[in-house]
RNA sequence: GCCCGGGUGGCGGAAUGGGCAGACGCAAGGGACUUAAAAUCCCUGGGGGGCAACCCCGUGCGGGUUCGACUCCCGCCCCGGGCACCA
């Protein structure tokens, strides 16, 4: 069907998108030989976990911005790899099943299937072949042979540990579940904290090479101040504080200098040596506050602004400083976790401290006078205590009076070594890793506990430990897996002696199963290993990573941590998994964050079927900067249809053959447009790449600033098929479909995808007449028609022939010029 | 509280090794075509003043540096995100 008036077919895009999916999939456009690929190019998406929902807006948004980047690559020559596959265990999956009362096993098919369908009608440069999910056995027996390199090397332990706990879930709940104290789901039921033993892996023996090796990375900026964070370095010293009974409390402390100030002692409550230390009188008080804080969810206790409470234990500890006395109590401001699970307290220094010994009546004393500057930097206090700052001279601390503060942390940590109750140490934030879960919906713990061998690994030939198709997989109130109901299942012989044996019944952490996905994608088809050696030192590390900043800190650190682990056990050839790592932003709508109860999720099913995809990919990478995000507004798209469909009509009306010299506008602005959609293509802004190929057909069609003279172009006689392949080419990532349709039309052959990114030529793209500002005063006053590469004199003088510049110069003398070549002229009189 | 990111027309957003603020798009108003509408095409468009050429003001607020500041420095306010009794 054709416009009676033009002639031209409209542009319809349900006929063309269907017609080039169904082609890319004959001619296997999408997949590249993994064996033989030059130049291999792993360009990887975060992978989704498959809700019920189905895809979701914020998932194409995400899956299109790292698509573009892989199609823009294959264009520049690159051999791209482009997998996609499914996150589906997890407590995520697992609640859902229960809500609705159908086993995960038979809804996570029926999603994933979903899924593909609407990923597909993306139009993702995805090669389908090498799909995966986490819950096929085939891919978590080699989630539990990792689980056994990290026992077999030690970094995997077992250990007890609080957890939080809903009476009414009935389960362990996340400290990401847990709000203000309260369960998520049950805002009027208060979590308590249990003590249950748990897997852990030992991530803190890698702190210093995850915190050092970030700077090698090409990470988006801020993912990468988020892990330093989280890693949360500290350096300091560790203090031994002397007991009468023999004991030594060992402290962590930032600021050793300031140890003359120490007045007394907490240590938290947990700590293993609070029995030892209290003394007969002050049992029944210590008792009590422990039993307290026991009962205390994790999340509460560590809520900053509460009152300080503690209780003295009756016992005192050697300042290994002063020699003084001084009391030991225990406090939950001091938390287990952190540091030596104790403190020296230094009230004159410290806020907590001082608050603290306001409280209970604490003796304070100042060891640091504040430098002038400083002391009066806060005038809000009056006093200079507590002063926390390091500039200052140290008072009160014998020999190291005078001395500066950070001179004094160095010189008293020496000191204090050679006597033996000091040393340097360092201190992370960071904790290891609990990868048990109670539940019944992830790869069951590969481990048998034998009665005789003690903790016994599955062995690798026994792999996988399929997890059983079970019914009651509900959670109950006992806190043990849904798996330790079932005697048929966890009952089995002894690997190493055959005597009767207990599996491990907890499964691990989704965190796991996604920390090596992408090792696995070359790797699909093999049974016999979870990566070949060859096509995985073929293909990794990922060249670039795409995905939300809300895996910045878990997702990507785990994935860092097993990737660095298996390198140390000589299973890889690289420590660190994605050599380029960009974080997207999230997309509002109408100013609002999306929400099922506000009811203004964007479903992309709607606007797949009412735009087609390449209008709906052109929109959302319009909206606002990527690593942004931006607001979706339905008011918006129209804007991107109109613009294909001008292309369109373009490559409709288009002429055969090459560019005259009738069209040296236009080929100036095509070369332009090639520079600068180039730059803005490795930079991921996409918003404004897509705003330059807008110029450069507003040139096309006659229109615009850059126009003027082009509009020989315009009045029916077609545009040269030249000055548009490169168009079709920098379109194609973004509008793949329709590019391929262009490109075809154009006399393109086989996919636009085996062309290549046009090659920017400076001398086609050179301006012949440039327009000069010039200003008087730094206020402009004219403008003038130059040739570029002016001279500084020549400028000037056609600057003061130009009546307007010459009303302000005023007839003063010009005292001084400013020339900025090819730009401006100041002239300040 | 600490650490990031950000405040620019009616709206989404351009422009920061200091150098024409508002690219590109949306919405709007006016016009052409049409019996009419849609679509399409053309024109206008930060605020104020002037018949006009032009002039003044304008990038969250207050100072500063500079011939010149959205951009750099100092001090605030607001919004978004992360961490949070980390010793």
């Amino acid at each position: 069907m054709s416009d009676p008036r033009t002639g031209v077919e409209p542009y319809a895009p349900e006929l063309i998108e269907a017609r080039w999916r169904q082609r890319w999939e004959e001619r296997r456009t999408n997949a590249v030989d993994l064996r033989a690929a030059e130049r291999p190019y792993f360009n990887l998406m975060m992978f989704p976990y498959p809700s019920a929902e189905g895809l979701h807006v914020g998932n194409v948004f995400a899956f299109v911005g790292s698509d573009i980047h892989g199609r823009f690559r294959r264009l520049q020559g690159w051999g791209v790899f482009e997998p996609i596959g499914f996150d589906a265990f997890g407590i995520h999956s697992e609640n859902y099943a229960l809500k609705v009362n159908t086993h995960p096993g038979k809804l996570i098919p029926a999603n994933i299937a979903r899924f593909r369908e609407q990923l597909k009608r993306v139009g993702l440069m995805v090669d389908w072949d090498h799909e995966l999910s986490t819950t096929d056995p085939r891919y978590y027996t080699w989630t539990q042979w990792i689980f056994l390199q990290l026992f077999k090397a030690g970094l995997a332990v077992k250990k007890k540990a609080p957890v939080n706990w809903c009476p009414e879930c009935k389960t362990v709940l996340a400290n990401e579940q847990v709000i203000d104290g309260f369960c998520e789901r049950h805002p009027q039921v208060r979590v308590h904290q249990r003590l249950l033993e748990q897997w852990f892996f030992k991530i803190t023996d890698y702190a210093e090479r995850l915190l050092e090796n970030l700077e090698t990375l090409d990470w988006s900026e801020s993912t990468r101040l988020m892990q330093t964070n989280w890693i949360g370095r500290s350096e300091g010293a560790e203090l031994a504080f002397a007991m009468p009974t023999g004991d030594t409390i060992r402290v962590f402390t930032t600021r050793p200098d300031t140890v003359f100030g120490a007045t007394y002692m907490v240590l938290a409550p947990e700590h293993p040596l609070v029995e030892k230390l209290t003394t007969r009188e002050q049992q029944h008080a210590v008792r009590e506050y422990r039993r307290q804080a026991a009962a205390q969810d994790i999340v509460t206790r560590r809520v900053g602004d509460r009152e300080k409470t503690g209780v003295f234990t009756g016992s005192y500890a050697r300042n290994p400083a002063t020699g003084e006395s001084i009391p030991v109590w225990i406090a939950d401001y001091v938390l287990m976790e952190y540091g030596t699970g104790a403190i020296m307290a230094v009230p004159a220094h410290d806020e907590r401290d001082y608050e603290f010994a306001t409280t209970f009546d604490l003796p304070v004393r100042q060891v640091i006078q504040p430098n002038a500057s400083a002391a009066t930097s806060d005038p809000a206090r009056g006093s200079s205590i507590p002063y926390t700052g390091w500039d200052g001279v140290m008072v009160n601390s014998g020999a190291f009076d005078g001395m500066p503060c950070a001179d004094a942390a160095r010189e008293i940590t020496a000191w204090l070594a050679r006597t033996g109750a000091g040393t340097a140490t360092v201190q992370y934030r960071l904790h290891d890793w609990c990868i048990s879960r109670q539940r019944y919906w992830g790869p069951p713990i590969p481990i048998i506990y034998c009665d005789a061998c003690g903790t016994v690994p599955v062995p690798t030939a026994d792999l996988p430990v399929l997890l059983p198709p079970i019914d009651d997989f509900r959670p109950d109130e006992t806190g043990v897996s849904p798996l330790a109901r079932h005697e048929e299942w966890y009952r089995v012989p002894c690997p190493a002696c055959g005597a009767p044996a207990r599996r491990e019944t907890d499964v691990s952490d989704t965190f796991l199963d996604s920390s090596w996905y992408f090792l696995r994608y070359p790797s699909t088809e093999f049974d016999d290993r979870p990566f070949d050696a060859a096509l995985t030192s073929r293909w990794l590390p990922v060249k670039c990573y795409i995905g939300g900043n809300e895996h910045a800190v878990l997702h990507l650190m785990y994935a860092r941590f097993i990737i660095m682990v298996l390198h140390d056990l000589g299973h890889l050839g690289f420590a660190e998994p994605f050599t380029r790592f960009r974080a997207h932003g999230t997309i509002v709508k109408d100013g609002a964050k999306m929400s099922k109860s506000r009811g203004n999720v964007v479903v992309p099913d709607e606007y797949l079927a009412k735009w087609g995809a390449d209008t709906f990919r052109m929109y959302l990478m319009f909206l606002g900067p990527y690593q942004e995000g931006g607001d979706f507004r339905d008011q918006g798209i129209a804007g991107q249809r109109r613009f294909l469909d001008k292309v369109w009509s373009l490559v409709r009306t288009a002429v055969r053959g090459t560019a005259g010299a009738e069209h040296g506008t236009a080929m100036r602005k095509l070369h332009q447009t090639i520079r600068g959609v180039t730059e803005d293509m490795e930079e991921l802004r996409y918003n404004t790449a897509i705003a330059k190929l807008m110029e450069y057909v507003n040139v096309l069609r006659g229109r615009g600033d850059a126009a003027e003279d082009a509009a020989e172009t315009d009045g029916g006689e077609g545009v040269p098929a030249e000055l548009l392949h490169p168009l079709a080419i920098m379109l194609a990532p973004f509008a793949p479909h329709f590019a391929e349709e262009c490109w075809e039309r154009l006399g393109g052959r086989s996919s636009v995808f085996n062309a290549a990114w046009p090659a920017f030529d400076a001398g086609l793209a050179r301006e012949e007449e440039i327009e000069l500002v010039v200003q008087v005063n730094g206020k402009v006053r004219g403008r003038l028609k130059v040739s570029p590469g002016l001279s500084e004199s020549e400028a000037v003088r056609r600057a003061l022939a130009d009546d307007g510049v010459r009303r302000f110069v005023n007839g003063e003398d010009v005292k001084q010029a400013i020339y900025v070549p090819d730009r401006l002229v100041n002239l300040v009189v």
